[in-house]
DNA sequence: GTAGCTGCAAATTCTTTGCAGTTGT
DNA sequence: ACAACTGCAAAGAATTTGCAGCTAC
């Protein structure tokens, strides 16, 4: 049976709190506040069982370690922004994209990446380049 | 300057051959038949300054670990087939998705990947399902 | 009371780096 | 000659695992 510890409860509220996919690590910084002693092992097995249990999905960006975030409820993409490397969610699609593969290929899913800047990041590139805000 | 040793042909003509991205470890294990001695770090070593100058590029696949490809001339996207695991590029593009960004945000760039049955592997799933072949 | 959970440290896996010896030009 | 390159082994970074003590139920 499954238990409701202090450390499992400071792991879920970090992940529910944050409205973005987090990492590991950023899990434990977040949960630590609450749980002082955590350690990153137990943020690893817990990301790992609440995934199982299927709390909690994982989001792999090309090239960048797995973030974690609540099971949604849609297909969806993801933005990571170049300058604060965060990720956010993206609540739309471009559709069916079985028109792009070879022919004779079956397209059953896809994951798209958008890359760019937040909305926190753009007034920060602006000004970096010289220019008025909008 | 750079110099022309056995093991960098090794490396590049192992990459050339293959018909896919290879993973370092792959490389190594097709540049070995070469030059034995061959040690992994040197193939890291070539894969980075390879990408430097731009004779190959690093695929990466979400949750995958990177693979090297030659460089090819157009942006373009990559497919996997989830039953053989290889990867094929698509020489197509859904276009402009700025739109799918939440507001305030600013999109430079996009990485795709599909997945499905490549055309060896359509005939095998559909065997598998015991449905008569097309 | 006890099975499951936790923290710590050691082990794994993939990749990078330091170093002393080797080699292309 | 001599700077770039190589192999090896050690260092790093991210994740997993072994273990002895702790704790929810």
């Amino acid at each position: 049976m499954e238990r409701n510890t202090r450390q499992r409860s400071a792991i879920r509220a970090a992940i529910a709190q944050a409205n973005r996919p987090l990492l590991p690590q950023e899990v434990l910084d977040a949960a630590q506040q609450e749980v002082p002693g955590l350690g990153i092992a137990t943020v690893y097995r817990n990301l790992k069982a609440l995934v199982e249990e299927g709390e909690l999905q994982a989001v792999h960006l090309p090239g960048e370690n797995p973030r974690f975030e609540l099971v949604g409820h849609k297909h969806h993409h993801h933005f990571q922004c170049r300058q604060c490397q965060r990720v956010f969610d993206v609540h739309g699609c471009p559709g069916n994209l079985s028109r792009l593969a070879p022919k004779g290929f079956v397209v059953e899913d896809h994951d798209l990446t958008l890359y760019g800047r937040c909305t926190s990041c753009v007034p920060a590139a602006r000004a970096a380049r010289g220019e008025p805000a909008k």
